[in-house]
DNA sequence: GCCGCTATACCGTCTGGTCGGTATAGTCGA
DNA sequence: TCGACTATACCGACCAGACGGTATAGCGGC
C-alpha cells in the first residue's frame, strides 16, 4: 500500500510530465493524488517542498539503479562510469518525466543543488582518468538529448552510441 | 543603437539569468528595459513570445559562432562538430544565461521545438559517422554540466575534455 | 492626418498559502 | 475502564496579491 506522500509525489511527476510544468498546480496534483489540498500542504509545507522532494524521489531511484549496475559489473575500472552512463540511457524511462525532472530542477535552485550534489557523489567513485568524464559527459548528453528529442535518436542509434562509449572506459586514457 | 526590441530580449535574457525564471514577469522585463508594459507588448504579443524570442535570439547567436568556427577549420571532416563542441564549451559564455535558455525551452514546447530544429540542422552536417554524434552528445553534457554547475568543472579540466574529445572528430569511427 | 511606437490605468483570473475544523488513535492518571 | 488530553493526518473554504493581458490615449516624424 502506499502512503499518501508517495503518491502526492507520484502525482507531481505525472502531471509535470503529461501537462508540463507550469500546469504543476497545487490543486492540480491534490486532485490527481486523491487527496485535498490541505493534506498536501500537510505532507509538503510549500510548493517548493513538492519540488525538492519529486527531485530526491528520482534522485534515490537513480542512486538505487546506479548502485544495481555497479554491483553486477565484474571489472572494477570505470565501472561506476559504465553504470552512469547506462542509467543515462535506461529506456524504460520516459523521456517527458525526465524533461519534467530537468524542468524542476532548472527552476528552483535548491532542485539544482540536490542534484549536482547526487551526481558529483557518484562521480566521484571514478579516478582521475579523462575518459571516465568524457563518458560522463556523454551519457549527460544523451540524457539531455534523449529528454529534449534531439537528434531523432532510435533505440539502435542509442545503443551503438551507448557501446561505443563504453569502450573509453575499459582503458580510459589518463 | 539598440532597438527596443532588442533592449528587451536583453533585458528577459539577464533578469531570467540574475533572478530566475520565475521572475521574468512581463512588468520586470519592461522595467529593465526601459520600455512601458505597453511597448513591450507591442514588440511581443505574449509571454510566450517573449520566450520564443529569446530562445530564438540566443540560437542565432550560436549558429553565426558555429559558421564562424566552421569556416576557419581547414580540415573537413568533422568540422562541423568540432565547431559545435568548441561553442558549447565557449568560457565568454555565462552559465547562468545558459541556464535561463534551458529553462525556457524545458518549460515551453514551442521553444523546445525550436532548439531541436537549430540542433538538428547543425548535425546534419555531419556524415554518418558514430564518433561525429559522441562528439555532439559530450558537447551537450559539456555544456549541461557547465549550466548546472556539476562535476566542478573549471578552465583547465574543460580544455583538456575538449582536446579529448577533438581528437574523435579527427578519425572518427562509422 | 496618419502611422509606428509608447505610456498608463485597469481588470479578471489564477494560485500559493492560511486557518479553523474534523476524525481517529494513542497515552496516562485515577 | 473511563475520561481528559494530545498527536497525527487530513479537509476545504477563503483570501491577498501577483500576473498576463486589454483598452485607450499620447506623441513625434513624414
Amino acid at each position: 500500500m502506499t502512503t499518501a506522500r508517495e503518491r502526492v509525489v507520484e502525482a507531481a511527476i505525472s502531471i509535470a510530465a503529461r501537462d508540463g510544468v507550469p500546469a504543476l498546480t497545487l490543486d492540480a496534483v491534490a486532485a490527481e493524488a486523491g487527496v485535498s489540498k490541505g493534506g498536501l500542504l500537510y505532507h509538503f509545507a510549500s510548493k517548493e517542498a513538492l519540488l525538492a522532494g519529486m527531485v530526491e524521489s528520482a534522485l534515490t531511484g537513480w542512486s538505487a539503479d546506479i548502485d544495481a549496475a555497479v554491483g553486477s559489473d565484474p571489472v572494477p575500472t570505470g565501472r561506476a562510469a559504465r553504470a552512469y552512463l547506462r542509467s543515462a540511457c535506461d529506456p524504460g524511462d520516459d523521456p517527458s518525466r525526465e524533461l519534467a525532472l530537468l524542468t524542476a530542477a532548472a527552476l528552483d535552485p535548491r532542485c539544482a543543488q540536490a542534484w549536482r550534489t547526487a551526481v558529483d557523489g557518484w562521480a566521484a567513485a571514478d579516478g582521475p582518468e579523462l575518459d571516465l568524464l568524457v563518458t560522463r559527459l556523454a551519457a549527460d548528453g544523451l540524457w539531455l538529448a534523449r529528454a529534449l528529442g534531439l537528434y531523432g535518436l532510435d533505440a539502435a542509434r542509442i545503443a551503438a552510441v551507448t557501446d561505443r562509449v563504453t569502450e573509453l572506459t575499459r582503458d580510459p586514457r589518463p
